[in-house]
DNA sequence: CGAGTCAGTTGCTTCGTGCAACCCAATGTG
DNA sequence: CACATTGGGTTGCACGAAGCAACTGACTCG
């Protein structure tokens, strides 16, 4: 049996981590946000071994993270959607990004911007609009790859 | 050789994680933003082991998150202190926070609630006051015991 | 003189991760 | 028709990381 927990914490924080705080988890969830919904695409993708793909994807849909819709049947084919409480990872995601450019993409510049899909304006670290003002959601932005990025255009169909 | 790396991750996301994203890592932070700074102390405020938390600390020290202070000598004794890389990690662990709070403390109420020190607001998990709107950062909060806290004192005396 | 405090280190065991190989059904290719 | 490829995994093995308990060493307190 595997030991999720944090034992005698009684903050929250330590209840998120005990769910997002393994090694790949948040990356999985950043890799659906931006549109991978495929086991070889997220395994190709993220570099991860394909048994700790598989165990990270029951687990997270074991927590209501994720979701696994059939897409096809003979042969039975999956694919993995964020639910809302994975959406509403989405300030997390966007706090961890904003102190990762602050602190190691200095020179180059972020290799990923979010920006407002009503009104294109960058999104700060705390999920904000910079043009608009607004307050956003997951749903309200869309990752770009940024002036820190060599290519990749993975992030460029995001559908809802 | 350690592995810290997450290959082929441009995201700043992963960036972030290979510092921050090991088991216990952002707990220390945490506790350490809390006033906690004594190695016994972070010990038995966690329930970590005593060598894992020693390669913690020198690993977050040496990313610059930490810094180790000499409080006495003779014997040489040692406290930790956040340093501005490290400070700069509160709007993540307020995110991490608000989502865990949403998700897994609904019938109790938040175990912690953080409030701003200059009005007493409740501090969303964008990091904003509610009370007075203005966006804050870490020195500007502090972090209380909230409903669903059985007792400790811990966070009392949240010095500067 | 013995007990306690503090900041670790050492040794041992078990758990988690990485890697490669394999499976099975269906579809594509020569 | 044979054979390779794709997609979504599972299995087995090796090794690094985490948990646990005991020990060290310099000092203090009663």
């Amino acid at each position: 049996m595997l030991r999720h927990d944090y034992p005698g914490q009684i903050c929250s924080i330590a209840k998120a981590l005990e769910v997002i705080g393994e090694r790949w988890s948040l990356l999985i969830v950043r890799d659906v946000m931006n549109g991978r919904r495929r086991f070889d695409d997220l395994q190709k993708g993220l570099g991860i071994a394909r048994n700790v793909l598989s165990t990270r994807l029951q687990r997270l849909v074991e927590e209501d993270i994720l979701e696994r819709r059939p897409y096809q049947e003979s042969p039975p084919r999956y694919e993995y959607f964020l639910t809302e409480k994975g959406l509403d990872l989405w300030p997390a995601l966007v706090a961890l990004q904003g102190w990762g450019d602050r602190h190691s993409s200095r020179k180059t510049g972020p290799p990923m911007v979010i920006v407002h899909k009503e009104c294109g304006g960058q999104v700060s670290d705390r999920g904000i609009c910079e043009e608009c003002g607004k307050l956003l959601h997951a749903r309200d932005a869309r990752a770009l790859p940024g002036p820190g990025a060599e290519a990749l255009a993975l992030a460029a169909q995001t559908s809802e």
